[in-house]
DNA sequence: CCGCCTCTTCTTACGGTGTAAGGTAGGTGG
DNA sequence: CCACCTACCTTACACCGTAAGAAGAGGCGG
């Protein structure tokens, strides 16, 4: 059953890491579209059918890139003085992850947000926010909010909340409306004009943390 | 070219309004990806083809399924004095909607967050916070911690952060590891397992709500 | 009344998809 | 040497989105 010699790399071409490595690659450079069996075979030189010796449906091949991509993100240390740090420096490192393959986002994030591969980030999380003093039902809600925030503001920077959008298509928008509550919609359109991702994600992710600092010494669970 | 009879709804069956409708109940009961040309038109008595005289393409058929749901999240009144209450209802009522479509979810999920249709509703919500004496870099912030806080809580309720997911999967997975980092995990598991979404929900909303108030004041912008 | 015109619907077809079923080489243990 | 097991290939099916063009049904000028 587990006899496998141990020339395996050498013989066989194909390996579970190969596959999702040059499917990366594939959706990297060509979009999530882009990756068939059929293309992946075709990539790796091989005919589609093979790849189901490695993987038993597409999905779970989706499901190792997901999981390859995820175990990039390094963890930050468990010390309880430093936790704003540590989830800046988490939150921070995911965010760059997500942003370094953005046609694989959709995939990331409409899944469950705990699950075997994760579980790891997770728990270092929960026992981060717990040594600094937050009770579990806090710890779960802060979780929860950094970790929507990060998600939902780097979906924005990928689905074109960026340069592009913001000068060219949301102006022309706004142009053909009128109307009291497009004036203040307007203000902020100008004073963003240059867009920057790093400065806007500091800023909200600083919102959350004054208000969990807040709940920290109140403790209203 | 526009010399529509005004029998129009008598004789021809085919509306967008009613592909719509149609598209929506079979994708509620059905599943996403149950819907595809040829059995939305069988479920309206139609060839696939004819429903693209009423859209150009699946794709913006699926646009307008998104652009239907949104329409139905009604606007709170921009009131200045109340508008933690006017965020509150908002995105309470944002996030009934999504909960009584969740197979709807990763489209509206995946899609850029400020388009035509929603504009209305962007330019609300700014209306509301310029009111209530955010700058309009900080209204920008609140709006997408809001947003992205709500969106990702949802998806973690359907995508079965919910009881069932709780109970038994995440159990089981949580015995399956050990180490200081899941201590932590347990105890939070522990208290949330009897999970009360809008309990939660709330919990998370009113953290970034304490958020907000305290910039309100201090004002780093 | 007829014939035309436009708008809607249907027919056919193409190239793609995921994958079930079964065939085939080639190294390995008996 | 031979049976076997693993990895790979071939074939086939049902389905997908949709391009191209034919066919039917009113409205309207003659």
């Amino acid at each position: 059953m587990d006899t496998t010699p141990a020339v395996d790399g050498e013989r066989h071409a194909l390996t579970r890491r190969r596959i999702l490595d040059t499917a990366l690659e594939l959706v990297d450079s060509e979009g999530l579209r882009a990756l068939s069996m059929r293309r992946l075979g075709a990539a790796l030189g091989v005919e589609a059918m093979s790849l189901y010796h490695h993987f038993p449906s597409k999905g779970e091949l989706l499901d190792g890139l997901v999981a390859t991509v995820l175990s990039d993100v390094p963890l930050p240390e468990a010390t309880p003085s430093g936790w704003e740090d540590a989830v800046r420096y988490g939150f921070g490192a995911f965010r760059r992850i997500l942003l370094a393959h953005p046609e694989l986002f959709p995939l990331i994030a409409n899944r469950p947000p705990v699950q075997r591969e994760t579980l790891v980030v997770v728990a270092r999380a929960f026992a981060i926010l717990e040594a600094a003093g937050f009770e579990p039902l806090q710890a779960e809600s802060a979780w929860t909010t950094l970790l929507s925030y990060t998600s939902r503001f780097v979906q924005c920077e990928i689905t074109g909340m960026g340069e592009a959008t913001r000068g060219d298509a949301m102006l022309a928008i706004l142009r053909e409306h009128s109307g009291p509550d497009f004036a203040a919609l307007r203000n902020v359109h100008l004073v963003l004009d240059p867009w920057d991702g790093d400065w806007e994600f500091a800023q909200g992710l600083e919102l959350v943390l004054a208000g969990l600092r807040g709940r920290l010494g109140g403790g209203a669970g």
